[in-house]
RNA sequence: GUGUUCGUAGCUCAGUCGGAUAGAGCAACGGCCUUCUAAGCCGUGGGUCGGGGGUUCGAAUCCCUUCGAGCACACCA
């Protein structure tokens, strides 16, 4: 369904048009004094000068008109030209119906159905998380599902580091560890057993080990490189060992992402395009694409437009080897074989902006990428500390995402019980819900592309713009429907009414702008967006909350309908949130 | 050095393809519970929108300049 905008602005058009202005003026905006009007429409301005006539000439005559039109309650002109808006309540009651209606809330189908893939998570297989992590599972999973919602097929890739000198460090560590395990056998001919001779615990000792030894043991490193490339080249031992890392720690991932409420459709990684490597660089050289460089394989990526310079994009080592740029672009070379998207959204630490303007122009120059294809970076800003700098343990670590989550969690836990009686289980299940919901919303309400700092003690306060006061607002909705319903109440019975106060009208009018936001929220990629509806409509429904008594309401009629805008309310609410990654419990 | 992002209330942040009196939250202060969850609501105080200049009827927003901060600048990812 239309936009409630463009709706009013269809009827300022014609009103403009009607009094001989061009009806390009007519456009309505909402209102920036609240206090005045709900819309307002700027064109008498705009307009002045090229009719050479004084604005508020303009915005009376136009206002004349539009008084007659029953869509508006009230149309004032001020000057110096302003045209004061306020919206009839029977048709905003109508808008709001026909959002019950209709699919989605009145979303609208794109017109053409984009594929659009989104590469975000980006973690190492045999590494632990941690909250570098964070930033890109929590706004690559609102982002996949806002496009999704607005009606586009979006396929998130978690795209794996699970191939690189990292697999060789942590092979040759365990090599050390266990040297009679039959993978390092090279005379053995049988099958390998289905069991990773390690834990994933193990694994989480052995990388961080393995890493630090190769910095001060050359020897360990050199050992390291060689078993990196006998994986790549295909030994068998060492392949089957490789997959027990990659299952052993892709399980593990999983349950961690799990819990983050974040899905991946696509497990893929590095590894998978290795296949292609050698005929993608062959590709690059025969069609003049590449040239070499201080010996390594270069494309150049410059552009006339440039007012910074743009090193070359780096494909080959001047030793010949791989490295992320050659497993990029393949992994774009494959995406368009085998899905032809239509965009690639990368959601990743903005620090690689440089890096991914080179592969960007690259996979365009070399025409791995149609004309229409659109590449987009989006990079997000620093976690940082409370002191301003980027977020560390107390020791000075780098904190591990489990540990976040726990931390979280038990505070959470320790604030709802001080002040709720609840039985264990439930308050222990409670708390996760509304911690991830607090790190979610502290996170997304921010813009993406701007550091932040992560403030545990203020994202899991109840009170403020914060992801448990969105939470408790749903659940004084959902307690007030159950009541409505033990008292005999059908919420299938019930129909939205004509706003009877202020505070219903304006719950109303926040309702109607869902549509519009929905809309902005993904053009822009921008969740900060759904997190400024929400709290605003949280706010509208408090509001309207405390001067309305609902439950006691004798007029039955009046009752039905409040009980009507509050099941609205409350699907727009969850709607929100479930783009946002979260949920809502039922009592907290 | 080059490029880039940014600078808004004591703190954390919105608002930035020009519109009226620059908005929230936290913190501070003052009200509102025999009544649907007070984890709430209502109100008060708090601002040279980093500085300067320009464009415009109108600038936090656009342009120039200046100061300050973060980040990046091919054989890491």
């Amino acid at each position: 369904m239309e936009k409630l905008l463009e709706l009013l602005s269809e009827e300022l058009k014609q009103a403009f048009e009607d009094a001989g202005y061009d009806k390009n003026l007519g456009k309505a905006t909402i209102s920036n004094r609240p206090d005045l009007c709900e819309f307002q429409c700027n064109g008498a301005m705009a307009g002045a000068k090229q009719l050479k006539t004084a604005p508020l000439l303009i915005a009376q005559k136009v206002a004349e008109i539009l008084t007659k039109n029953p869509i508006f309650s009230e149309v004032v002109a001020v000057a110096p030209g302003f045209l004061n808006l306020k919206l009839d309540e029977g048709h905003l009651k109508a808008y709001l119906e026909q959002m019950t209606k209709e699919d989605k809330f009145g979303v609208k189908e794109p017109k053409q159905k984009k594929t659009i893939m989104i590469d975000y998570g980006g973690p190492n297989v045999a590494k632990p998380l941690h909250i570098g992590h964070l930033r890109s599972a929590i706004i690559g999973e609102s982002i996949k599902r806002i496009a999704r919602y607005q009606g586009h097929q979006v396929i998130g890739d978690v795209h794996l580091g699970d191939w690189g000198q990292p697999m060789g460090l942590v092979i040759n560590e365990l090599k050390l560890r266990k040297p009679d395990l039959i993978y390092f056998d090279d005379t053995y001919q049988g099958e390998y057993p289905q069991d990773a001779p390690f834990s994933i615990t193990e694994l989480e000792d052995i990388y961080p080990t393995a890493s630090k030894k190769s910095k001060e043991d050359s020897e360990f490193k050199e050992k390291a490189m060689e078993a990196t490339f006998r994986l790549q080249n295909g030994d068998r031992g060492y392949r089957a060992l490789w997959k027990h890392i990659l299952d052993v720690s892709v399980t593990d991932l999983k349950t961690i992402y799990d819990k983050l409420n974040v899905e991946f459709d696509l497990w893929k990684g590095e590894s998978d395009v290795d296949h292609k490597l050698a005929d993608m660089v062959a590709y690059m050289k025969e069609n003049g694409y590449a040239r070499i460089s201080e010996g390594a394989l270069v494309v150049d990526v410059k552009e006339e437009t440039d007012t910074k310079e743009i090193p070359p994009c780096m494909i080959l080592k001047s030793d010949g080897a791989a490295l992320y740029n050659t497993t990029d672009l393949a992994t774009i070379m494959e995406r368009m074989e085998v899905y032809q998207p239509d965009t690639m959204i990368y959601v990743v630490d903005k620090r690689q902006d440089l890096y991914f303007e080179q592969v960007f122009r690259c996979a365009k120059k070399t025409k791995l990428i149609g004309e229409n294809t659109t590449l987009k970076f989006l990079g997000f800003g620093t976690m940082n500390g409370k002191d301003g700098k980027p977020f560390k343990t107390r020791d000075g670590g780098v904190m591990r995402l489990e540990t976040l989550l726990k931390e979280t969690n038990e505070e959470m836990y320790r604030k709802i019980t001080t002040n709720r009686a609840m039985e264990e289980e439930e308050a222990v299940q409670t708390a996760k819900i509304v911690a991830l919901a607090a790190i979610k919303y502290g996170d997304l309400s921010n813009q993406a592309a701007k550091d932040y700092i992560f403030d545990i003690d203020r994202f899991t306060s109840f009170e403020g713009d914060t992801g448990p006061y969105l939470l408790y607002t749903i659940v004084r909705i959902k307690s007030i429907l159950n009541k409505y319903v033990e008292q005999g109440g059908n919420l299938d019975n019930v129909s939205l009414k004509e706003a009877g106060s202020a505070s219903e009208k304006n719950l109303m009018l926040e309702i109607s702008k869902f549509n519009s936001m929905i809309e902005t929220a993904y053009e822009e990629t921008a969740p900060h967006k759904v997190c400024a509806f929400l709290y605003d409509m949280a706010n509208a429904f408090n509001t309207f909350y405390h001067d309305t008594k609902i439950l006691s309401e004798e007029d039955k009629d009046k009752q039905a309908g409040y009980i009507a805008l509050l099941l609205l309310t409350k699907n727009l609410l969850e709607t929100c949130i479930d783009l946002l990654g979260f949920s809502a419990p039922d009592r907290m």
